[in-house]
DNA sequence: TTAAGTGCAAATTATTTGCAGTAAG
DNA sequence: CTTACTGCAAATAATTTGCACTTAA
């Protein structure tokens, strides 16, 4: 199949700014994840929901292993805000996330939600990957006020 | 078996304190986490592993609902540092910690390596559960310097 | 007693991998 | 053509669970 007709995407240009060659199924995660410019937090699964929705046939291993892919090629990162979960980050600058107890769903926290003001110091012999803050949050029933 | 004789120990105290009943593998580990007084961070298999090789015979299944037992009682926090374990520290307050890519190792950061100066606010509706902040080091090699 | 706790082994869930086919350059 | 990518199904890894047995109160 030729895919020159999805390269003109948001998508197809993303993904040959990282040098990934553009199948068919990663021009259309690309655009699902990037098509409408907006940040996106998604979990595997998520993306593979999206995409059976959205009439693409991909299978849940090549999302696993494109997701992986474009975090290699930094396109994207993995953030860790709950143990059961990996979850994908469209945004790949550090900053402060929310994390939804009841949904599962992770969405950016506001800039200046956080503020780190004092720059944490790398022990002796090593050097700061990244920096993770996650806002755990509970829905407040009205029940219980 | 009767378990007088640990009943005795900080491990037996720190359960008593929480009303949980002491069986005997409650206390053997109970003593291997608090038994010195000072903070770990530990995972399932790693407080397995410490308790086979201080002899004492508890099955893995029983460290994983001890764990969720501890944290239900509010002994312990479950805490999310990285995406593949859980895992569970001894210090129930809201801390820094430092995660050791290479090992794998789970660390409290020292005090004030992170101010948060604006503390965060909850969207409507919501409660903060609590801010979890990771700090995720690489040991630098010495060739790559 | 008796309800709570324990230990297996089997079940689940999230993720990875091997390998035979398919498609991009 | 040739190598990278894809898809399935099987393999792993972490964790949970069902159930018969044990034990603390």
């Amino acid at each position: 199949m030729d895919c020159k007709t999805e390269m003109n995407s948001r998508g197809g240009e993303w993904l040959r700014s990282a040098g990934l060659r553009p199948t068919r199924q990663r021009l259309a995660l690309a655009d699902l994840l990037v098509g409408d410019g907006k940040d996106r937090h998604v979990t595997a699964e998520d993306l593979y929901a999206f995409a059976c929705r959205s009439g693409a046939s991909v299978s849940l291993a090549t999302v696993y292993n494109t997701l992986k892919a474009f975090c290699d090629a930094g396109l994207m990162r993995e953030i860790t805000v709950d143990g059961s979960k990996s979850y994908f980050d469209t945004n790949t600058s550090s900053h402060p996330h929310y994390f939804w107890e009841d949904t599962g769903e992770v969405t950016d926290a506001p800039a200046g939600q956080i503020e780190i003001s004092r720059l944490p110091v790398a022990p002796e012999g090593t050097e700061i990957v990244n920096v993770g803050v996650v806002i755990r949050l509970r829905r407040k029933s009205v029940i219980n006020q």
